[in-house]
DNA sequence: ACTCGTGTTAGCTG
DNA sequence: TCAGCTAACACGAG
């Protein structure tokens, strides 16, 4: 599911229901899913301590914890990256434990993530930075908005839904960008991040159902076209898009 | 049976 | 060293 609206949605779930409850246990078994960490790690670190803040940048959500008795210290970060297929289940205090955090297991859950790697969140980003993001280089634009070091929080969908908004190409070479068309592609960005938070996520985009094979482009109804860009399936409309 | 994917990342190349 | 690209990861859905 997780794009930056979802992730967001998840962020704030665990701000309303899961602070400052006790943590009193954690299965951690899953090695793949807490890599690099060995089994016991994160509940040994975890146990007797309470979540006391829970941040987002792009798609990556951490959380503060509190010290314990006899260490008032901050204990570690609390890292959680929801990969394709990850969410958050929350019970009540005494509730059934869920099962199951994340099929696909492609996310991940980590201590003392490094945030600091990731470029500015999408929804924060100015418009000069985004400029400079796209100001030189040979790399499809597409691929440069997927760049998470660049701009943290643009998944396929969203990429694909800002560069119809804004009528650019995918394959676009970021350095032959126009002013103009890095101004559209800022307002579109912005335009399609506030709409999937309003509407329920990033599927709900205006181009979205129509990313498949036959489709036509709902604007003027020209072809949609498919190839592999920046490494993910891409779609686009034939002759706005050009 | 087989291909694909709302994400990351190690490893390769020029 | 950096920019850019590819394969690999896991596993459910179509």
């Amino acid at each position: 599911m997780p794009e930056l609206p979802e992730v967001e949605t998840a962020r704030s779930l665990i701000a309303g229901r899961a602070l400052h409850r006790t943590i009193v246990g954690v299965d951690d078994a899953d090695t793949y899913v807490t890599r690099p960490h060995t089994p016991g790690q994160l509940r040994d670190a975890l146990v007797g301590r309470e979540l006391t803040a829970v941040m987002r940048r792009g798609k990556t959500i951490w959380a503060g914890t509190s010290g314990v008795d006899g260490d008032p210290a901050p204990g570690p970060d609390l890292g959680i990256h929801l990969g394709m297929s990850g969410r958050i289940v929350i019970t009540a205090p005494g509730g059934e434990a869920a099962e199951g955090f994340d099929k696909r297991r492609l996310g991940r859950v980590r201590l003392d993530p490094d945030v600091t790697a990731l470029g500015p969140d999408a929804e924060e980003i100015t418009a000069e930075e985004f400029r400079h993001l796209l100001s030189k280089g040979t790399i499809a634009v597409k691929a440069r908005l997927l760049d998470q070091s660049r701009i943290a929080g643009v998944g396929n969908l969203l990429a694909d839904e800002a560069l119809w908004q804004a009528r650019i190409s995918p394959a676009r070479p970021v350095g032959r960008l126009s002013p103009a068309e890095v101004d559209r592609l800022y307002q579109a960005l912005q335009a399609t991040l506030k709409s999937a938070a309003t509407q329920g996520g990033a599927h709900t985009g205006e181009v979205i159902p129509f990313r498949h094979a036959g489709a036509r482009c709902p604007r003027d109804g020209a072809e949609m076209k498919h190839a592999v860009v920046g490494g993910r399936s891409t779609w686009w409309c034939s002759a706005e898009q050009g």
